[in-house]
DNA sequence: CTGAAAGCGCTTACAG
DNA sequence: CTGAAAGCGCTTACAG
């Protein structure tokens, strides 16, 4: 039992990834120094000759060289990702957002990186924890988020220790926590349905809106009150409703306003899409028919809004855009105020609110 | 203009982040070496006094101190992440595999990196090259891929250097390419569709298929006819349409179909949920009554089949559980041979799909 | 059980 | 313009 000794010569150190091809490979086999091969791969980097860069470049195209992200990172200190923190990339209303920041990511040469977080707090605390190990640039967090206070003021010292590192925080979504923040324009959405609506004739509205009490709930409800007020509407007592958000729960809102009887109600406005499209499969039961007899909409314009007959009156509130903006916001410089970006939504009319007589 | 000497002292170097607490801060003020510091910090580790541990452990939390994982990744050459690629997150098909990943991975104590494709082979290149820098741990690949041939080789060259460099490559959905796969069961699915609509008295089939040429669709019409022609079922000769893979391809497809009057066809099967929809919609336009005078079905059961009145009969491929199982090829050893995980799909028999007369 | 030292793959002043 | 050297924040044999 010898030891071969032509193995003996090897330095024992840690085992790396098999014949993974690093700089010093594509230094040594274009005959210069690391420095040289590190200066050539970099096009910001001016001091190199051209020919020198030319025989580098072609060197680690023809070995498949690619840098190794995590040695680059430790030693810039600077890593080229963005940490996204969604609740739940199902809900087509996250995954929109989440579209917008992969592709503004893409297009600025970052890297996105997700972690569920089963929107309760005390896990974003969690994920935001293991997430700071990364050493991101920036953390998109989206998505409602509920909790107790303790919840939220740890949750805020875990974001706090990670700006103090020099980290990013952006908001994509609702204007809850003081960061800065893309705005999902929902009020503002929530007050052009209404005055659209008040423009074709409808004046007595009835809310479905969740049963839990979120900023973006919140913020719906206030932008139609407000303008339905300011309007003149007339909103019945009783005549909002909360519900679980989901088609079923918009499907039971409008049976308990069918069982109250509202006098002269005369359209239904929904939190969500699939609230709305709930309480339409709810009229048709009670006999109602949908857009003729009284007016529906929506909220998001995400889900199957033209799959339904008639098709749903519904907000777009620019997701996609939000999300972009959020890594917009991530990588320009950030101000001593505070940021707000918020774009217009745009309220999409259709056959679930056909104009009213008179 | 002289120089303050007090700031001289300063080592030049690079400018690292601001105020991050390092592994060398901690062993500082807990009093002892980096080599301890990260023994105690590593639960794996067996010989670290207890007290030396606790001592550290709780000067880490006061510290606020994570570890940086690029630099851990560039000492053990071992990243905890797995990259996904995936084509269109807002598509529900895929974020309901993505879903199962990001969950999975989670539990795994791995991180999760996305970006998007555009479904195009060429993009996936360029997305693998970049990926490749971060030494993920595992590729996943979701989502259908179109390309030319040379595409599909310069993918599949890029992904053969990565498999070198020890990553593993593993594919969430259809059977194409040569690597451990999570499979979607798609034929399955609709084999056993079929055959549970033939207990039910159907016996006529037309098919709705997307208009492009993918394994997946491949694989559903395949599964479709292979079972109605065990069964004895007639599929008449016009009856499989190609459409556009969405509502609207859908409803022209049932057009067409109306248009060409065929004798008999007592069922329609759909490729996705959506273009049954669309279906049913077309359907009720030319004065047929879905559910009762002729069946419909979808297939995923991932967009609003509840929404629809009747409900709509759909297959259930448990996405969420191939995006998960995903994780874990990524996470076992991988065998010698290909490994292929497969799950039972679920024929879900709702509304649109009564039982036939006889 | 603990510490000093070497090493991971890079980048960037610093001298030529 | 180019190279030798130091350094980023870790981990892990190797000696005590």
């Amino acid at each position: 039992m010898t030891t071969d000794p032509a193995t003996d010569d090897q330095p024992p150190g840690i085992r790396t990834r098999p014949s993974t091809v690093t700089l010093r490979d594509v230094a040594d086999a274009a005959g210069v120094s690391k420095a040289s091969a590190s200066r050539a791969l970099d096009p910001r980097s001016q001091y190199v000759s051209p020919e020198l860069r030319a025989r580098v470049m072609e060197t680690a195209r023809r070995l498949g060289y690619r840098p190794n992200a995590s040695a680059r990172a430790t030693t810039t200190g600077a890593t080229a990702m963005v940490a996204v923190l969604v609740s739940d990339i199902r809900d087509p209303y996250n995954a929109e957002i989440v579209h917008g920041v992969i592709e503004q990511a893409g297009a600025s040469g970052l890297v996105a990186t997700f972690a569920g977080t089963d929107h309760a707090i005390d896990d974003e605390v969690r994920v935001v924890r293991m997430m700071r190990s990364l050493r991101p640039h920036a953390m998109i967090l989206t998505g409602a988020r509920s909790g107790s206070t303790v919840s939220r003021t740890s949750l805020e010292e875990e974001l706090a220790r990670y700006t103090q590192e020099g980290g990013r925080v952006v908001i994509a979504g609702d204007d809850e926590l003081p960061f800065d923040t893309a705005v999902v324009p929902r009020r503002r959405g929530a007050s052009a349905l209404v005055a659209d609506l008040f423009r074709l004739g409808y004046r007595s509205p009835a809310l479905i809106r969740p049963d839990h009490d979120s900023a973006a709930a919140r913020e719906w409800e206030d932008g139609i009150v407000e303008t339905a007020r300011s309007l003149g509407m007339r909103i019945e007592y009783g005549a909002v409703v909360r519900a679980p958000m989901s088609r079923d729960g918009g499907y039971d809102a409008v049976r308990s306003l069918v069982e109250q009887r509202h006098e002269g109600l005369d359209v239904v406005l929904a939190a969500t899409d699939a609230m709305a499209i709930g309480a339409m499969s709810a009229m048709r039961d009670a006999g109602l028919s949908p857009g003729t007899e009284i007016g529906v909409a929506g909220f998001d314009d995400v889900v199957g809004t033209e799959d339904v007959t008639p098709t749903l009156t519904s907000v777009d509130l620019a997701l996609a855009r939000v999300g972009a903006a959020a890594v917009e916001l991530a990588l320009t410089e950030s101000a001593a105020d505070r940021r707000r970006v918020e774009f217009e939504p745009r309220v999409i009319l259709r056959g679930t609110t056909p104009a009213r007589h008179g």
